[in-house]
RNA sequence: GGGCCUGUAGCUCAGUUGGUUAGAGCAGAGCGCUCAUAACGCUUUGGUCGCAGGUUCGAGUCCUGCCGGGCCUACCA
């Protein structure tokens, strides 16, 4: 048995996530941890909510409301969703949690004991009106360069120079428009990553088999300009992490709290402890991680995604335009999206959503391959047979050559779930679904029934154990139609089929059965130009 | 501006270290079946593999340039 600890990219708290944001993160690492469980390795899936930083305490003051209040609500609407989607995490943590605290407080204080952590004195802006410091894009002013009037302090999205908020011409806080704003000094902390450079360096070269999407921009950034810069670790905020050295106070450093992200990283470990109050194996940032100079499990693979896009655009948030997580739960069952959505993983390019596509995607693959072949199955019984698995006739040689075929099919799917290669997954698994459908053309128990019912019982007993089968498979995928197939052949053996030949004689004769409601409503023409059109910008 | 990825049948995508007649699903066409959500099965029509050169006995698969899509990043590789 294998472990596996398995987190994706962890969502920030600011708002609902949308289809895009879905796939490209926590519904992959679902599957993987689905296949893995199935497989009956030991397996931690951990998820989070990224909490701090200035997004989410303006948002919180907008709604008026305290930002831990705020966060604590975010945090319970997308915890709901993530359900919705069935989404199988073993715990589903805060970056803002305690032991995320004590954790990232331990490794400030391990990396300073390493001499990786030096004092800076830096610059910022801060606005009396709204009493706080400000992150450079919440500035605005007239852009030195253009003249254009909104330019944010960061960059002028008129003629995109880069600026410094102190470039800009006549000031302003974005978020009160105030102007009294003044240049403070102020002391914080950087890590020292560009002394971890080589070490950082040798890591990403010893990953030879992680997609190029990943190592390229780290290489990218250790190799560029004057390499890898070091960057700050702290803010003057209220809301976050106290800066500390373990446990103990940090001279200078006190009212400040360490930048949002040295600490969400290392939530991906905290919420390990949020789960299980012990050591363990895990995975995070690899600076600080190495720089510890502790015992910490490294990540072994990363798997990065391209972006879905919407219909002709890109999915976006500020735009409202697109599917967000919420209204996708409100229009249909997890199982369609969960489905369309792994199987048109933009794992090797930036894939696309159209509704067109989406319609006979689900029509096609779910209703007609998979629902269908259940139904006809399972209708054909009952009204032959009965609602019970049929007893007589043997196997023969037609269903010993559907035995192998499904057997080397499985080995297939196998090896693409192994390599998380999601697309080509889906579609051997819907070849699976497939091969019970050619089975019953070719074996026509409907005829064969007229002439030898021991026969047709022997061929339907097989389908029906198909039925099983494809319940276990699939459940990585369409976790809930699973547990209705299971539900229906009255069966709670999730074993997977590593002998295939034996997995088809799991329902014995004589076993009760139900016909299951039908598992899948065909998405019609009318619908789905409603829904183009609701979903065509902000929401 | 730089770096990286990408452009294959109407649509969504596969194409291993360059090697015989470029593949799949959907859509289209034909045939078959009738158990089933008018579902299923079989057969089949579509591609000068973005464009132009080059290397090679041979290139979708390597090199150069151009055009198009995307990502990362920035007074610099």
């Amino acid at each position: 048995m294998q472990r596996h600890l398995i987190t994706s990219a962890i969502p920030y708290i600011n708002g609902v996530k949308h289809l895009g944001n879905l796939i490209g993160s926590q519904l992959p690492a679902d599957l993987y941890a689905r296949y893995q469980r199935a497989r009956g390795n030991e397996v931690l899936f951990l998820c989070a909510t990224d909490e701090h930083g200035t997004p989410a305490e303006l948002a919180a003051a907008k709604a008026n409301q305290d930002i831990s209040e705020y966060c604590e609500e975010m945090h319970a609407v997308q915890a709901q969703l993530a359900d919705g989607f069935r989404l199988s995490f073993d715990h589903f943590g805060r970056s803002s949690s305690q032991e995320n605290h004590k954790l990232t407080q331990h490794f400030a204080g391990q990396l300073e004991a390493a001499g990786l952590i030096k004092e800076v004195i830096e610059t910022q802006i801060y606005s009396h009106v709204d009493r706080r410091y400000l992150p450079d894009r919440y500035i605005e002013g007239t852009c030195p360069a253009c003249g254009f009037e909104d330019a944010r302090g960061d960059q002028c999205d008129n003629c995109t120079k880069q600026l410094d908020p102190t470039d800009l011409i006549n000031p302003r806080s974005s978020i009160s428009g105030a102007t009294e704003l003044e240049q403070r000094e102020t002391k914080h902390l950087y890590l020292c990553q560009s002394n971890m450079r080589d070490n950082l360096e040798n890591w990403i070269e010893s990953k030879t088999d992680w997609p190029v999407l990943t190592t390229s921009i780290a290489k990218k950034w250790l190799h560029d300009g004057d390499g890898l810069q070091d960057r700050g670790i702290t803010r003057d905020l209220d809301w976050g992490i106290p800066v500390k050295k373990g446990n103990s106070p940090w001279p200078g450093m006190e009212d400040k709290v360490f930048y949002v992200w040295f600490d969400a990283p290392i939530e991906y470990i905290a919420c390990a402890q949020e789960w299980v109050n012990a050591g363990i194996h895990t995975l995070s940032f690899p600076a600080t991680i190495l720089g510890s100079g502790e015992p910490w499990k490294l990540v072994d693979y990363i798997k990065s995604f391209n972006y879905l896009n919407y219909d002709g655009g890109q999915f976006s948030t500020s735009r409202g335009r697109g599917v967000f997580m919420d209204d996708a739960l409100k229009i249909l069952p997890a199982d369609y999206w969960r489905w369309w959505l792994l199987s048109h993983a933009p794992e090797s390019s930036d894939s696309e959503f159209t509704w067109d596509n989406f319609q006979s995607s689900i029509n096609k693959d779910l209703a007609d391959v998979l629902g269908n072949f259940v139904s006809r199955v399972t209708k054909f019984c009952r009204s032959k047979f009965g609602e019970e698995i049929p007893s007589g006739g043997d196997y023969g040689q037609a269903e010993g050559s559907l035995i192998d075929n499904l057997a080397s099919q499985v080995k297939c799917y196998e090896k693409y779930m192994e390599k998380i290669e999601i697309r080509k997954a889906a579609s051997e698994l819907r070849a699976i679904w497939a091969l019970g459908n050619e089975y019953l053309q070719s074996s026509a128990p409907w005829s064969v029934y007229k002439e030898d019912e021991g026969t047709a019982a022997a061929q339907i007993r097989l389908a029906l154990n198909l039925i099983r089968i494809y319940a276990v498979l699939s459940q990585p995928f369409i976790p809930t139609t699973s547990e209705k197939l299971m539900l229906a052949m009255d069966c709670d053996d999730w074993s997977w089929p590593e002998n295939v030949l034996e997995a088809t004689n799991t329902l014995i004769a004589g076993a009760k059965f139900t016909v299951p409601e039908m598992l899948f409503q065909k998405i019609s023409d009318e619908e789905c130009e409603n829904w183009r059109s609701q979903f065509s910008g902000t929401r």
